[in-house]
This record gives structure tokens, C-alpha cells and sequence, in this order.
DNA sequence: TTGTAAGCGTTATCAA
DNA sequence: TTGATAACGCTTACAA
């Protein structure tokens, strides 16, 4: 490994000086300094990232931490992060699993964006505590070296249960997510506030969990429960296609006999036919936001929390009854 | 921040007596190793990454780099390299961009697997060189301490085509993908050497370049070209999705006037109707083998380059003629 | 069994 | 303008 030691010995100088030229520092001269730097060049140095994190107690680098990898919009959302922080000098991991929470403790990372909720709040506020920086995409908490990006689930909610009833539905069915997840959460309560405002409405709420086979299982129970037209809304769209699935195999047609609404619209929502509808965002600007957060964060500039706002997205998945 | 130095003074014991407590050494008795260890989890220390890798050299880190994160089917890719390293304790970090590349040189990372052609041969031999280990998706490189492990695409371009012959089809386009990228460039050889098998079959060239909005712009010639039901061979699955929507807005149907085959079975080739035809290999297979590849690497075991295996899966999207 | 001290590769302070 | 040197937090011979 080629150090500045060697460069030094090289050129005759002292480290201090390597160092300097190697950092643009105007107190050495043109001359040492270009030299210092061609044989650092000749001799293909690259400076240890250790040495240089344990003086400076910075890495320069941010990460971003899923649950898994498999989620249907992580790409959108990371190049939403990755472009807006390169543009600042930072760099942008994707960690996932047990051992890389210790890397913000570790000072192996500068900050860190959440969407994961194997990380408890205790453990995200006793980081905050510690002084580390944090922005949480996937939860409520408030401390002053955390800021939320959060996704407005409930005018996302209140939007999908409105398409439905404009479009003449009276019977609707809403699959549910996952008990512990914020977004399930929001959805599921907007849901609640919306029927109780329309108490002429027939609201069934049956649970589901976010994933495919939820859907695929909501579907034959729906199927066994009634046989008019029915609508349903789906808290994500992963659940969504679980029904086109199921439907595929019977004679019913979404749209039809079950009219579908869902929640994020992923990519493959734009390849079912009939194309779902279902509520949109930009997963980019969600990332671009949360990273601008963070920035800001470790400038120890102020911050305000943000919110990502909403769409529908119309589609022949529901139709007028 | 607290360090050894703050557990030594409150224990009344020197740092490396800390030290040693820390990492299990059975120099140091059960007494004072256990008072150490409940003052260190009093002050809630963690150990410094940097100081510790400065001194160890190696940080149990390995990256896996991507051209973007806006890959199909990184997710299964990604899930089979964790579990896999995450056994041997090791982390992985999803690495994407011009800085991350130093990542290695700078030993930030203690080896990598690459699927990103924007690292050029020249780059990678040049680490190789300097003793860092790698394994490679996506190209091939010899070298001690590199590491192919590479899709079976001339298998899998031959499968595609023999499917179509064998359903009788006699007009084959085929669209191509990127002139640089490996995958792409062994594939289309494949093709061709097929066509010089089979001088009966019509045999033409459509130039793709693996998104989706060349599968439409291929749909749209191929259809002002030819008017008796052809079979489309798509060098990847999400051109053969741009064909499908292209479709979607004519009177023409997948499977009856285009029958079309894609490769790499990627998620929303399941959600298609009809079931897009492809050829199919475990991505998380090809994550693992990765993995387990670059551990032996590290461990300085032998290794041999290893080849994923492709099949077969048929769809309606090819029906006999 | 515990302590002393050197050293990992940088940065940065102070003196020359 | 350059050089000597301490320091960052940790590991690990070697000494006690």
C-alpha cells in the first residue's frame, strides 16, 4: 500500500507537506506542490479512507437503510437520494440488515435516511441523541436532529375512497396492511374517518399484509361473499395485483365484477390490464426531499418537517356502476 | 464520543487491558473482563470503525456495484448475496456512482462484486493488481484475483430460438440490446450462430437497447413491415414489455399476430396477459454463487468461474402457428 | 493477569 | 514555505 510516507521519501519532503499539496492547501509553493502531486500520481496513491475518517471524524458518505431490497419502488426513491447528494459531495450506501445499524455509532457514515422498520424508535432517538443525524421516512419522531419526509397516506386515503363512491360504488372492501407499519397505519385510519362520514356506504374492512397472497386470498373471499359489483381498495398496490392474479383464473373481470383502486402505484400497475388506479407520488422527489433534509441536518442548518403529496391515478380498474 | 480511554479510567484499568475484555482475549480474568463489559455497555460504547479498520486493515465490508438501482430484478440479486455473506459475518452495501468506485482503493470495502459496466476492465484489473478481490457479473476478466460468475446467455438465446422454431415460426425478429454490455453482445452471437444453423428461417435484426421504449418502437416497425403473424425474439424482457404496450393500443394481440419470447424473467413478465415466454435463472442464485466466489477469494481458496443456468418458461405470448 | 508502548495513515498545530 | 510532531481510537507485541 503506497502512503504518503512513501510519497514524501520520494520527493524529498516531509509528510506534512505531502499532505498539504495532496489538499490543495495554497501555503505550498506551485512548484513542490505539482511535483508532490505527479509522483503521487506516478505512483497510483489513493488515501486510506480509515486514517483519513478517525482524524477528520467524517466519512462523506450517507446511508440509507431498507428493510430488504425487494421493494417495488426503492429504484426511484435511491436515485431520487443518490442525484441530490452527489451534487454535494456525498456519497450514498444502501445498507440492509443487523449489523450496518452500528454504522452510524460507528462514525462509519455521517447520517442516515430510515425507511425500515427492523429499526426501533428507541434505537433511532438514542442515535439522535448521540448527535447523529437522521431522517425518517417511515415514522413520527420528534427530536431536533431528526426530521420526517413523510407521505400524505391520508389525503392519499380519502382520495381513493372518493374515486370510488364518485364512481357510484356502495359496497366497498378495503384490504388492509400490516398492523405495525406507519403507512398501513394513516391509510387504514383515513379509511375509518371516511366511513364514518358516509354511513350510506357498506364498508368491509378484511386484512391483508401488504404482500401478494393477501390479495390473491381477499379476492376469494370477496368472490365467496358477494356476487354484485364491487369495489375494493387496496392500502398498496402489490395487494392490488394479488386480485388481478386470482381473477385471472375465474371468470370475473376487474373493473367489472370487482372494481380496484390501489395505493403507490408501481411499476407493474402500469402493465396490468386493466390498468389499476390507484394513488400516485413521486418516489424520486421523496428521495430528492429526504436527502435535502439530511443536508441540511449536518449544516446544522433549520429544518422543517416535509410531506410528499398525493394523486389519483384514474384507470379502467374502477369504473362507473 | 466514548472510547477504550473512558472505560479504562472508569475501570481503573489500562486500554489495552479494555481492549482485550472487548474482544473476548482469555488473558484477562472473568472478574475485570466483566466489569469492563458493564461499563462499556453503561457508556454505551461502540468501537470506532475507522480507528479499528486503520488498525486491521479490513472493515468486513463488501460492496456490490450497480449502474443504478433501477435494475429489475436487483432485489432477489441483492437478497442472495446478503443471506449468503451475512452467514459468514459479513455486510454488504449496494454501492452506485463515480465516487464509490474508490471505495475499494481506499479499503473502505474489503472486496466487491461488480455489475455495473461504467467500471472499465482496465479499472478492475488495475485493483486486481493491487490485491483487492473481485467477482465479476458481467464481463470476463482473467485474473488471480477475480472471479467470474456469469449468466449462461448463449444457452438461453439458443433456448428461446429453438422454442420458436419448434411452434412452427419461420419469420423471427430478433431485437437486440446495447453494442457494449456483455449480456447483450452473447446473447445476440447466440442468435446468429442459431440463424446460420437454420438458413430456411427468416432471420432479422431490429436494433434494441434494453428498455422498454425500443420494444415499442420495434412493435411499431415490425407491424408497418409485415402483416402475417412473426415471432419477436426481445434480447430482455422489458423491451418485450414495450411490445405489449405497444400492442395494447391496436387490434393486434400478443400470442396471435406477434408472438413474442423475452429473457430474464423479470417480475412484471408475471403479470403480463398473456404470460410472456422467457428464459428464466434464479437471480438469487446468482447473488449467492457471487458471494460464496468472492469469500473464497478472500480466504485465498481456490476458486473456478461459475456459469448460471438457464431455462425455459413458456407463456402464451407464443402459441403454436 | 495486566500494563506499556508502538504503530496503523492521516491531518493539523506549531516551530523553524 | 516547509518540517517535526502530536493526535485520532484501536490492536497487539512485549514487559512487568
Amino acid at each position: 500500500m503506497v502512503s504518503i510516507k512513501d510519497i514524501a521519501k520520494k520527493a524529498g519532503v516531509s509528510i506534512s507537506t505531502v499532505s498539504y499539496a495532496l489538499n490543495g492547501n495554497p501555503k505550498v509553493t506551485q512548484e513542490t506542490s505539482a511535483r508532490i502531486l505527479a509522483i503521487a500520481k506516478e505512483l497510483n496513491y489513493i488515501p486510506n479512507a480509515a486514517a483519513r475518517n478517525l482524524k477528520k471524524r467524517e466519512t462523506k458518505i450517507l446511508g440509507v437503510f431498507l428493510t430488504d431490497y425487494s421493494g417495488a419502488f426503492y429504484g426511484q426513491l435511491l436515485q431520487g437520494m443518490r442525484e441530490t447528494l452527489s451534487q454535494k459531495g456525498y456519497e450514498l450506501i444502501v445498507c440492509s440488515g443487523k449489523r450496518s445499524h452500528l454504522f452510524l455509532p460507528e462514525r462509519m457514515i455521517d447520517g442516515a435516511i430510515i425507511l425500515d422498520e427492523t429499526l426501533s424508535d428507541e434505537e433511532l432517538l438514542q442515535y439522535a441523541d448521540l448527535g447523529h443525524k437522521l431522517v425518517v421516512l417511515d415514522r413520527e419522531l420528534d427530536h431536533p436532529n431528526i426530521s420526517q419526509v413523510l407521505l400524505d397516506n391520508k389525503a392519499g386515503a380519502t382520495l381513493a375512497i372518493n374515486h370510488l363512491i364518485d364512481k357510484g360504488h356502495r359496497k366497498i372492501y378495503v384490504l388492509t396492511g400490516p398492523k405495525g407499519t406507519y403507512d398501513s397505519i394513516q391509510r387504514l385510519n383515513a379509511v375509518r374517518q371516511a366511513a364514518s362520514r358516509h354511513p350510506d356506504i357498506d364498508f368491509t374492512e378484511i386484512e391483508g399484509n401488504f404482500i401478494k397472497s393477501s390479495g390473491e386470498k381477499a379476492a376469494k373471499q370477496i368472490l365467496e361473499e358477494s356476487n354484485q359489483p364491487v369495489a375494493v381498495f387496496c392500502l398498496n398496490d402489490e395487494m392490488a395485483i394479488g386480485i388481478y392474479d386470482y381473477l385471472s383464473n375465474t371468470d370475473y373481470k376487474v373493473g367489472k365484477d370487482i372494481h380496484i383502486i390501489g395505493f403507490d402505484n408501481i411499476e407493474v400497475s402500469n402493465y396490468v390490464h386493466p390498468r389499476l388506479a390507484t394513488i400516485d407520488y413521486s418516489k424520486w422527489r421523496w428521495g430528492a426531499v429526504g436527502s435535502e433534509q439530511l443536508l441540511k441536518l449536518i449544516a446544522n442548518e433549520p429544518v422543517e418537517h416535509e410531506r410528499i403529496y398525493v394523486t389519483v391515478i384514474e384507470g379502467e380498474s374502477v369504473t362507473n356502476i
